[in-house]
DNA sequence: CGATTGACGTACG
DNA sequence: TCGTACGCCAATC
């Protein structure tokens, strides 16, 4: 029935899987991800990734991917430029001047978490 | 079909 | 230490 592409074998829905592996009230960063991947130096693609990720499903925690600096640069692609921020402190993730607070604590490395 | 852009990161000066 | 240049690869113009 439903002949949907093999997303799973895409690199972007390896993005996606990552993504929320993300635990709540933790950051990565898309280099992380993409390094995870084995494309390190494809962080932009990881980041270009998120910008179909609001259509898949179940929804990707975008939010809690921020830059290296953990700065959010991709605010604006939530609607809103504040609701990356809003979401973040939601989970109790203290953002301020779009940079996350003890970014450094809050880092989710997956080369670390997942034990690769 | 070619050139440009982009939610990044690293290298070099 | 800070600023600039380049690479990644897909999507868009």
């Amino acid at each position: 029935m439903k002949k949907e592409k093999n997303k799973l074998d895409s690199f972007f829905e390896q993005v996606y899987a990552v993504a929320r592996l993300v635990p709540k009230g933790r950051v990565t960063s898309y280099g992380a991800i993409g390094k995870y991947l084995g494309t390190a130096k494809s962080a932009r693609m990881v980041g270009w990734a998120m910008n179909g990720a609001h259509q898949v499903k179940p929804k990707v925690p975008a939010h809690r991917v921020v830059n290296r600096t953990g700065l959010l640069t991709g605010k604006h692609h939530f609607g809103t430029p504040t609701r990356m921020q809003e979401l973040l402190e939601k989970e109790g993730i203290k953002v301020k001047n779009d940079q996350v607070q003890d970014f450094k604590k809050l880092y989710w490395d997956p080369m670390v978490e997942l034990s690769i």
